[in-house]
RNA sequence: GUACUAUUAGUUCAGUUGGUUAGAACGUCGGAUUGUGGUUCCGAAGGUCGUCAGUUCGAAUCUGACAUGGUACCCCA
């Protein structure tokens, strides 16, 4: 029988739960000093709530689920295997999925805001930690279930809430030892520049086409534009821009020269400058302004941010911006929220490779009782009681198997210490205390035994 | 959707122009050592060589199709 996982997704063993669960909970342990709370939300959601938020890409993408039950009734099959035959794919599974797994956690989200408007107050910081699915080809850095780490705030558009965030990126890569590069930039910029040369409506392609300058240059991002019915003329007042380079600040100044007298470009570069400032003012150094940065998701309005780690092979590994009106579609308009996602299994190939995780990350039980015999092993167990009741994690081996064997035990675990209640120390009440990282052993009295774990 | 590459023991891999009974390391289990793990020594178990078809006296090895994994493009971020 075939039996393994789902192509794109894995299983986790114990070690590797350790690290995944240092991530989380450095993560989530910095979003609740800044005061977010958790919620959760359904694996699926309703197709009509996916469909359409992602772009044309991100609707092919999208995991759906099969109907349950007669899901195709007899007098549908002719119409169902038209659209099959004439490639019209959407249509068809219209009629027979209603159901989608959720592709981000940011559109859920929404969502919940509009559901449960009455039941939560504004501004509403919450952050979400969950797995997230995509039917993408898997391949370095890209899996077709991940976790996602969201904190979004929404009722809110004060551009602390930015700072905030950068903050928070700030905060989690520097307790997990991670060098990164924050790059900013503000889609109203983005807007502007597409005004500029007066194609208002092709945002979305000037965006992912200069997305790509880093990975394919100048030359080939001007030749996509072209492909794109951009004129060489049009090439000709991108490139200046794409050519902008020096400190933020300079950057800054280079740009406004070209678009400050669009409304939307001088909204855009104030908004970025402020940003900047106060985050600067926090002592956060490591934030570049790209010009260059997009982010395909269609509902970005603000500002924009995306992370990658320095000195390792990896896309983006965290990401975010401000939505001005995702909850529009939904039925509640004028709630702006900005937000931002760390990508977890990402994160955790990142320090993998780095070697970052800390060293004593196996460890879990800190004490292994040997079983000697059922009046040891009762004795023991009364002493484990002792250590749990102070806080300090420990078992009892549960079989008298061979020394050789429960030693192993204890050193495959990575159990730094071993208790050894024979005969003798049942009878003197004096358990032994084994050191398995130096060797030693002391005999220690009954009344001393869990002070000396808690040295 | 396109391309490249791989698939042999639990794992990582070797396997000569196609030629007898397919090997190693690590891991597992047992013993040396019935109160001491991690080191050492000895031993054992473990394989339908991804699947199907073809070429051949003979296929892990050559050919084809399919399946699965990985990587890159597209795309996503």
């Amino acid at each position: 029988m075939e039996c393994k996982a789902v192509k794109g997704t894995r299983d986790f063993l114990p070690l590797q739960m350790q690290k995944r669960n240092y991530i989380f909970n450095t993560i989530l342990n910095v979003y609740r000093q800044h005061g977010f709370l958790q919620i959760e939300t359904p694996a699926m959601e309703n197709l009509q709530t996916l469909m359409g938020k992602y772009g044309d890409e991100g609707d092919k993408l999208l995991f759906k689920i099969l109907d349950s039950g007669m899901f195709l009734r007899e007098e549908k099959i002719e119409e169902f295997a038209n659209h099959i035959k004439a490639s019209e794919v959407n249509k068809a599974t219209k009629m027979i999925a209603e159901k989608g797994l959720r592709y981000d956690l940011t559109v859920p989200f929404a969502r919940f805001v509009v559901n449960h408007q009455n039941d939560i107050t504004f501004p509403f910081k919450r952050y979400q930690i969950q797995p997230v699915w995509r039917a993408d080809r898997p391949q370095k850095g890209r899996y077709r279930e991940f976790y996602q780490c969201d904190a979004d705030i929404i009722g809110s558009d004060s551009l602390m809430n930015e700072v905030e965030l950068l903050q928070i990126i700030s905060e989690v890569f520097s307790k997990l030892k991670l060098n990164v590069a924050i790059k900013l930039n503000n889609r109203k910029i983005l807007s502007a520049i597409a005004e500029c040369l007066g194609k208002k409506d092709q945002i979305t392609d000037i965006t992912v086409a200069i997305d790509k300058l880093d990975k394919i240059g100048m030359e080939n991002v001007l030749k996509e534009l072209q492909d794109k019915g951009f004129s060489v003329e049009d090439c000709e007042k991108i490139k200046p821009i794409l050519l902008i380079n020096g400190t933020n600040k300079e950057k800054i100044e280079s740009l406004a020269k070209i678009i400050s007298c669009i409304e939307v470009g001088k909204k855009g570069l104030e908004e970025l400058e402020y940003v900047l400032n106060k985050a600067n003012n926090l002592g956060i150094e490591n934030i570049d302004f790209d010009i260059t940065l997009a982010r395909g998701l269609n509902y970005y309005t603000g500002a924009i941010v995306e992370v990658k780690a320095l000195d390792v092979e990896m896309g983006s590994i965290t990401g975010g911006g401000r939505y001005d009106n995702l909850t529009g579609i939904f039925g509640l308009p004028n709630m702006s929220g900005v937000g931002i996602s760390f990508g977890a299994d990402r994160i955790y190939d990142c320090l993998e490779e780095k070697n970052l995780f800390p060293e004593d990350i196996a460890t879990t039980t800190q004490v292994l009782f040997i079983n000697f015999g059922e009046q040891e092993g009762d004795y023991c167990l009364k002493l484990a009681k002792q250590l749990r009741d102070n806080n300090i994690s420990c078992e009892v081996y549960p079989d008298c198997a061979k020394l050789k064997k429960q030693m192993k035990y204890a050193n495959d675990r990575n159990i730094p210490f071993v208790v050894l209640v024979g005969e003798s120390e049942f009878q003197t009440k004096t358990p032994q205390i084994k050191n398995m990282t130096t060797g030693e052993q002391i005999n220690i009295e009954e009344k001393d035994f869990a002070a000396y774990f808690l040295q």
